[in-house]
DNA sequence: CGAAGGATTGATTAGTCTCAACGCAAGTGG
DNA sequence: CCACTTGCGTTGAGACTAATCAATCCTTCG
């Protein structure tokens, strides 16, 4: 249901597009169009990057794994998300990407990709901040496992995720699809699966969030925001006034 | 001494520029020029972004600070880097950026940087590429503080500032400055400065390393990176065959 | 029905933090 | 030039978070 709709939703937090606009992002997403089983690898570290894969539906995620085998992941995409703007000018990946759910993700070629920028300054803005709310996040991936402890971790993991989800109309509720298993919740704080399992456990005894058949609940966000030190400014999605709009 | 060829020793990692690239930079890094003393905050979370910065020389840092003081160190930024390509496409800032030592910083107004930008695809292509690295080294810490033990992230931390700082001629043999505190490395690292003590007191008897009068001396490069698992990868240096190359 | 993936539990230990004190060198002011 | 302060590094004792190892349970699915 509406894949087409994920990425301009994702992009409406930044910059209303003209129907115009659209219409160039619908026609790129529709060129190469591929469906991934869940747990596959999209492209590993070493490879080197052909395409911009934007997700239209389902969850990716990035990891780098260490010579000894430790991994960790270090984003999640959900739909309408895009994986390196501009990769095509490395030469190879320096970590892997991988599906979490089965995925049905647009390839776009780095033809395509620099004429689009080329003809749509509009659109190359709202890629352009859309870069930068990536790089946002991954700083405070890091500040997250820097500074939280593993109740905080894993609370505003489900805190990001849940706004995220939100900002492109997949919440439902208090509640949203969470499909993550708990290792890999593990793998993206810093945790042991172990060690996540309890950390839930007590979250479930504080009545704060419930995680069951792959959706998690939220009873009380503003609780949950508050007991992570969750604060959503690097998502940048404060809209009014919005750099740029087509309406103007 | 220098201080306007760092940009281009930082860049030529990825492109050989033209000589009138060369001079479009200079250019651009003469027009506003700021001498800032040491701990001093550059910018701060919240404020509205309004250069893009390079560092000319000297260090500095980018953190980000919890609502209870927990402060995260996020990245160094030594001479030839850019902090933040393209910012000012956000309304607010989500991290603060500081000097460690005194630092001769050239800002770069919207204005003349979308100047640069359209005028020279190579120069452009190159700034890209810088904001990829960026990224790309922000990961590497997620990982280095989810992953690694103490020990490993403080020699991971070593290893990444001395070969970028070779990068831009600024180590002599197997020594560099090294300006941080215990407690800077300790908020970069995850760790608390009590910890970060110890751990290098163990990486002295190991003779990894010597720290002392902020420089560091490093005995083997090799074994540096073999403990601290440390894959150059991220930082993406491969010079031959870069990808544009102003004697093509 | 059996296998497999995932969640849960228990016992133990290791790594890191906390708190508190002390040492030392480099200023700074009188 | 000495006494004092300040910033940074070092040390010690004890507490605690999270890791480790290993088993068991539950659910799903072929």
């Amino acid at each position: 249901m509406g894949h087409g709709n994920s990425l301009t939703l994702h992009f409406s937090a930044f910059a209303r597009l003209s129907d115009a606009d659209r219409e160039v992002l619908a026609k790129a997403l529709k060129k190469r169009v591929r469906v991934l089983p869940p747990k596959h690898d999209i492209i590993r570290e070493g490879d080197r990057p052909r395409y911009v894969n934007v997700i239209l539906d389902g969850w990716a995620q990035r990891y780098k794994q260490l010579a000894d085998g430790r991994r960790q992941i270090l984003s999640f995409f959900i739909a309408g998300d895009l994986c390196d703007t501009n990769v095509f000018i490395l030469k190879a990946m320096d970590h892997s990407l991988s599906t979490v759910t089965e995925v049905n993700l647009a390839e776009i070629s780095q033809f395509e990709f620099q004429e689009i920028i080329e003809n749509s300054p509009r659109i190359s803005q709202a890629l352009w901040w859309s870069e930068l709310v990536t790089v946002a996040i991954q700083r405070e991936w890091t500040t997250n496992i820097g500074q939280r402890t593993a109740y905080e971790r894993i609370a505003h993991l489900f805190c990001e995720l849940f706004v995220r989800l939100r900002t492109v109309g997949r919440t439902e509720g208090n509640s949203c699809e969470f499909p993550l298993i708990q290792s890999e919740i593990a793998d993206a704080t810093g945790l042991t699966q172990v060690h996540v399992n309890r950390t839930i456990q007590e979250m479930r005894r504080d009545q704060l969030i419930e995680l069951r058949n792959k959706r998690l609940l939220v009873f009380d966000l503003e609780r949950l925001k508050s007991v992570s030190l969750f604060n959503p400014n690097y998502l940048h999605l404060d809209h009014e006034g919005a750099f740029i709009d087509a309406n103007d």
